[in-house]
DNA sequence: CTCGATCCCTGGACGC
DNA sequence: TGCGTCCAGGGATCGA
């Protein structure tokens, strides 16, 4: 689950860390998440890394040309490039000593100039690592959304008062907004007072100023508070987020809206569990939502 | 255009 | 204690 603001934690960690550091080798173990393996070992090694950059959920390591090659071959394989790096659900990115035995599920270390290895484990391999020239760079990136964070009145109103798609579903959509993923979807919704299945269309402007801004200044709060951590999410530096103690809807089923105290009720929307509350947040005509689970029942989650 | 279903994958919760 | 089952979810893909 790591999103936008936990992803910037992250990015910032590892900006703190290993910037201008140069990568020596790189270990690889299960490969089946990296687009091109070899492309890792070929082309790393001589590299400095010399930004970390957030685009989205993604994570980019920007890299310096290798050291002495100009000019740069014809099919740029000497020339400035980056790894392009995807958390996925567990994905985790961080230095450590290279003679520290590692986390179970470490797939890649990256020997650095100073001793330590810049390693990425993945229990679940939903992550992506990629080695991109700035070609293949450029056509990854383009079809993403807007940055949630810098998206204007008017550019959020026409990306998603035209569709009629449910709201959850466009929060979701990384090609509409790049980097909000699950729960600040809900979290934004509920502060909004909007139902995650409303339509697009039925969002009057007021409305989706209202989801703009409560969206902006969810993310901006939640990156102050390092991220959250549901399940195992860690920043760079090893520390969990503090964002999840201020959720007020997501993993919330069963428990009272902090408004109005109402039951918060769980629902899929856009294939996703969806927390909301039925009274701050009506939802569209017939919409169900899933039975109120049992007392005592309540799902847990962190 | 939008939807749901399915797959990828593992750990943890839960029921028996 | 142990085993089976379900669920979490970002994203790609496919068929309706």
């Amino acid at each position: 689950m790591p999103e936008l603001p936990e992803v910037e934690t992250v990015a910032r960690g590892l900006r703190q860390a290993i910037l201008g550091r140069r990568i020596l080798s790189v270990t690889l173990g299960k490969t089946d998440f990296i687009d091109d393996p070899a492309a890792l070992e070929q082309h790393l090694p001589g590299r400095q890394i010399e930004a970390v950059e957030r685009y989205g959920k993604f994570m980019l390591l920007r890299l310096s040309a290798v050291n002495g090659q100009t000019p740069v071959t014809a099919n740029g394989d000497a020339a400035a490039a980056s790894l392009l790096v995807h958390l996925g659900m567990t994905g985790q990115i961080a230095p450590a000593p290279a003679g520290q035995p590692h986390e179970k599920h470490t797939h890649v270390c990256l020997l650095l100039d100073d001793g330590r290895e810049l390693r990425y484990t993945d229990a679940r391999r939903f992550g992506r690592l990629a080695y991109l020239t700035k070609t293949l760079l450029a056509e990854e990136l383009e079809g993403f959304g807007a940055d949630p964070l810098e998206v204007s009145k008017d550019e959020f109103r026409n990306r998603v008062c035209g569709r009629r798609a449910r709201i959850k579903a466009l929060l979701l959509d990384q090609s509409v907004l790049r980097g909000v993923g699950n729960i600040y979807a809900d979290e934004s919704l509920w502060r909004a007072r909007i139902h995650p299945a409303r339509l697009g269309t039925k969002l009057n402007r007021k409305q989706a100023e209202t989801l703009r801004r409560a969206l902006q200044n969810i993310l901006r709060k939640a990156i102050v508070m390092r991220g959250s951590s549901i399940s195992d999410f860690l920043d760079a530096a090893g520390e969990p987020g503090e964002y999840q103690r201020h959720h007020r809807a997501y993993g919330r089923e069963g428990k009272k809206c902090y408004r109005c105290k109402t039951v918060i009720r769980r629902a899929i929307v856009a294939g996703r569990s969806s927390y909301f509350c039925p009274r701050c947040q009506p939802s569209p005509r017939g919409f169900v939502a899933l039975p109120v689970p049992p007392r005592g029942k309540t799902r847990r989650r962190y």
